[in-house]
DNA sequence: AACTTTGTCAACCGCAGGCAG
DNA sequence: CCTGCCTGCGGTTGACAAAGT
């Protein structure tokens, strides 16, 4: 695969820097000094003539890289709160691995860090949590579930993602009758945008009404087995509902699930067998009733 | 104590899109 | 329009640490 890419650049691709004379690897105390020095003094300018202003043996992207994801003053670092981790899951529930989209939703954390987090955290505490009410849907359609058996915010979670899957189907079908490939960055772009109306803060409030914590019988019922990483156990068993409801799909069940039409529209149909109510039969309403050509309504 | 496996995360890579000329 | 450059993004890698045997 490397060497597919080294190949490809011998082939006539412009390498992204000088590889010769460039140092690589960890940054040194002394190399993050002279970056935030010359930063601060002249901001960052042009990535590519920055390395050589500042005195550094670094290609541009390197020094960007390690600017935006370390240096960066308003950078926070430490663990995830149970809200940013809340906010991960219901984010790539809708958004999907549009990490930068979620990052600037999360102040102060950077993109490579909620894809590290959720790789390496939160991705295999969904997988741990194997009787999701959704990968139950998924993989049997024909047993309808219960959701009011739920608690409320697993509800509402589960009616917010069967508002998103409705919608990516129906933009699907668009996307293929416009055969336009903006479409699905319009989708996402009204997510981000529904997140952020009353109907996405009626969403994120009902973790508070619900102690920032949905419990279920199923996710107490989840393998005590090493989920996570040592040490929380504990979140691990309460987030699971939370992170099960919301994307506890494999990307091999995501596939099955995405790529096809009429696959979608299945889905599509099976959700509407849901008990939808509180204020997602408002969000259901406003996404069922996206308008066609009316992309631009949503559009910085 | 030594070795192996697993987990974490900073850093790298190539690609796509935006933009200026 | 076309072309080339630059930036930002998401996927992947690899070094290091911790846990397990």
């Amino acid at each position: 695969m490397k060497v597919a890419g080294r190949t490809l650049v011998k082939m006539g691709r412009a390498p992204c820097c000088d590889k010769d004379g460039v140092k690589r690897g960890p940054w040194s105390p002394e190399e993050d000094q002279l970056l935030v020095q010359y930063i601060k003094q002249h901001g960052h300018g042009s990535w590519r003539t920055l390395p050589k202003h500042a005195g550094l043996l670094r290609c541009g992207k390197s020094c960007r890289l390690r600017w935006i994801n370390y240096l960066r003053p308003d950078i926070k670092r430490g663990p995830f709160s149970p809200e940013e981790e809340d906010s991960i899951i219901q984010l790539h529930g809708m958004l999907g691995n549009r990490w930068a989209a979620i990052a600037s939703k999360l102040q102060g954390r950077t993109d490579n860090e909620i894809k590290n987090y959720w790789n390496t955290h939160l991705k295999k505490r969904l997988l741990c949590s194997v009787h999701s009410p959704l990968v139950l849907k998924l993989s049997s359609k024909a047993e309808p579930i219960n959701v009011k058996s739920e608690s409320p915010s697993t509800r509402h979670m589960i009616q917010w993602e069967s508002a998103r899957v409705e919608a990516e189907a129906r933009l699907s079908m668009e996307s293929l009758l416009l055969n336009s490939s903006s479409i699905r960055k319009t989708d996402c772009d009204y997510f981000l945008r529904l997140w952020n109306s009353e109907i996405g803060e009626s969403f994120q409030n009902i973790k508070g009404e619900d102690g920032g914590v949905c419990q279920s019988p199923v996710s107490q019922k989840s393998s005590p087995t090493k989920c996570g990483s040592a040490g929380s156990d504990i979140t691990v068993q309460a987030k699971n509902t939370t992170a099960s409801a919301f994307a506890n799909i494999t990307p091999q069940q995501e596939d099955s699930y995405r790529p096809s039409v009429d696959e979608m529209m299945a889905s599509s149909d099976s959700l509407t067998s849901y008990d939808l109510i509180d204020s997602s039969d408002a969000a259901l309403e406003l996404l069922l009733d996206f308008p066609d050509g009316d992309d631009e309504a949503f559009q910085g």
